[in-house]
RNA sequence: GGGCCCCUAGCUCAGUGGUAGAGCACGUGACUUUUAAUCACGGUGUCCUGGGUUCGAUCCCCAGGGGGCCCA
């Protein structure tokens, strides 16, 4: 198959598989009964004594006695081998368990396998639970199962897998030597569990909506292209499932979520995927201030169930979850850091008029594109000034407008809509609003989108007419978020990129 | 897209304009309660790729590839 010539470990660990065929060992076997998985074991035992160990294995089975005896199977992850005897540590990836393998324990076909042994190997074995003298829970084999072989050398077991490049590429070897990447991943996965369990609890139905769309819509960002053949169609990756969902509470389902991929077309980052999850929801009846406060309970509640705690160590910084969280408005939060940066007070109305926020952002060194409006440009200001700096939750609300085309303005200030972003740890980990209910505001403000798509925007929203056609049937005034999922792992498990909670990040071939 | 940094043994890393090193891992031998087992002996290799400078390049220069961080 391969050319390259293969490095002597792996002509020795191939010509110990070769000697397990000559024995009629099946190197690959098809199953294994396992009695208890090695984390259940060191859950169960790991808390006897020897002393305990000892009378449990001399009681009869019936008397409980089976349970010193134990049949399990795991990866090696080391080898210490004295001749007629051998310390094997075998892991089910949660939990590590010693094996003690001694030649007259053993019949002489499993203590030649075990001879034929190498770091990486699956194995199964069946024996009595005893301490070493050195108190290790060790399990005493008196049967040896050989279930698969490794044949290229893992990593070192002492550095562990330091080189991120492998780390995103092999996850599988980052999961094997390196315990904390398994851990990030058990808590990823009990987030989007106690994502579903805050939502479902409160109502709210799950569903899943298409990913992909004729039209790519409900976020401002690139989309993917791709082709359907049958119908001759251009299609693209969702950006985000957004009008999908509204469309539902059109046909009345009142409380609606989504936990699911979307995929932007734009740069990576330690912040950015291409293609990553967030969770939408809307919500009946509610505004974005009910958000606020349902966003308020939900993630204290998931940083409880994912790591127990909601008080957090993101880098240099202790993150509370603790509700209430801090609230901003933009524009003061904004016109604030402007004044600060400048050392003149700022007044509120400068961050209103084109030529006034347009002179600011000049003076504070942001460069301004000739077609964006006054809302962009004090948005781009809050952007530059304040992010970094909301280490601790922070709502930031009331955005301008024109760079919320999806959400209801303020009843007494049309230049400003009833959204907001909560962040945390310096980045945006959610993004909601009162949803924009009615369908002429709405056509409006895609027209007002594609004049900038025809000034050469191509982050601005397309023209949806089957959404404005599901508006004009009627929908609920509504209350929605999408919260990222990714980066609130990030918090969780204190992991600086997102690259580091995705599984496997996206790469360029090597 | 721009700036800076990295790429050497399976892994973690040193290093040098003159035929390339350590620890772990690996091999051989010894060892029937070890645990980063120990002891003795042994071999690790496209120094990311291509080109240039040079008597000679892993090292210097140029281009390319991959990765990381920061900025956009």
């Amino acid at each position: 198959m391969s050319t390259v010539q293969e490095s002597d470990q792996v002509v020795q660990r191939r010509a110990n598989l070769d000697e397990l065929k000559k024995l009629g060992v099946d190197p690959y076997p098809h199953r294994f009964e396992v009695g208890a998985t090695i984390e259940a074991i060191v859950a169960e035992h790991g808390a006897r004594s020897a002393e305990e160990l000892e009378a449990l294995a001399r009681r009869s089975p019936g008397e409980g006695g089976a349970q010193a005896r134990t049949r399990t199977a795991g990866r090696i992850l080391a080898i210490r081998s004295f001749g007629k005897a051998s310390f094997l540590v075998i892991s089910d990836g949660r939990a590590r368990v010693q094996v003690y393998i001694k030649q007259d324990a053993l019949s002489e076909r499993d203590f030649t396998i075990s001879k034929l042994l190498d770091f990486g190997d699956w194995i199964g074995v069946e024996g009595r639970l005893f301490r070493t003298r050195t108190n290790e829970l060790t399990i005493w084999a008196s049967t040896l199962e050989f279930l698969a072989k490794c044949l290229l050398p893992l990593p070192e077991k002492w550095h562990g897998l330091q080189d991120v490049e492998i780390r995103y590429r092999q996850r599988y070897l980052d999961l094997v030597v390196n315990p904390d990447s398994r851990r990030v991943f058990e808590v990823r996965s009990r987030v989007i569990t106690a994502t579903r369990e805050f939502l479902i609890a409160r109502g709210f139905l799950e569903v899943e909506t298409p990913m992909m769309q004729p039209i790519a819509g409900g976020a401002l960002a690139r989309p993917f292209v791709t082709h359907h053949n049958a119908l001759d169609m251009r299609l693209y990756m969702r950006v985000a499932p957004e009008l999908y969902l509204k469309r539902l509470t059109v046909g009345g389902i009142e409380k609606v979520f989504e936990i699911n991929r979307n995929f932007r077309n734009e740069g990576i980052s330690t912040q950015h995927n291409p293609e990553f999850t967030m969770l939408e929801f809307y919500w009946a009846y509610a505004d974005y201030n009910d958000v606020m406060t349902l966003t308020e309970e939900m993630l204290p509640f998931v940083a409880q169930k994912a790591v127990g705690t909601g008080e957090l160590t993101f880098g240099d910084h202790a993150i509370s979850f603790k509700p209430p969280f801090r609230r901003l408005s933009l524009r003061e939060g904004a016109r604030a850091a402007a004044s600060k940066r400048l050392g003149v007070e700022i007044a509120p109305e400068a961050l209103r008029s084109r030529d006034a926020v347009a002179a600011l952002a000049s003076k504070l060194g942001i460069e301004v594109a000739p077609g964006t409006g006054a809302g962009q440009i004090a948005a781009e200001i809050f952007d530059k000034l304040c992010e970094a700096d909301l280490i601790q939750p922070t709502f930031v609300y009331d955005f301008p407008t024109e760079v919320s085309p999806l959400s209801k303005q303020k009843p007494d200030d049309p230049d400003t809509v009833e959204r907001f972003e909560l962040y945390i740890g310096g980045f945006e980990v959610a993004n909601a609003f009162s949803e924009l209910n009615d369908p002429a505001e709405q056509r409006r403000r895609f027209e007002d989108q594609l004049k900038r798509r025809a000034g050469g925007d191509e982050e601005a929203h397309a023209m949806d007419e089957d959404y404005i056609r599901a508006l004009e049937f009627g929908m609920p005034p509504a209350g929605g978020a999408g919260v990222g999922i990714d980066r609130l792992v990030m918090l969780l498990t204190n992991s600086p990129s997102i690259r580091d909670v995705i599984l496997f990040p996206l790469m360029r071939p090597k």
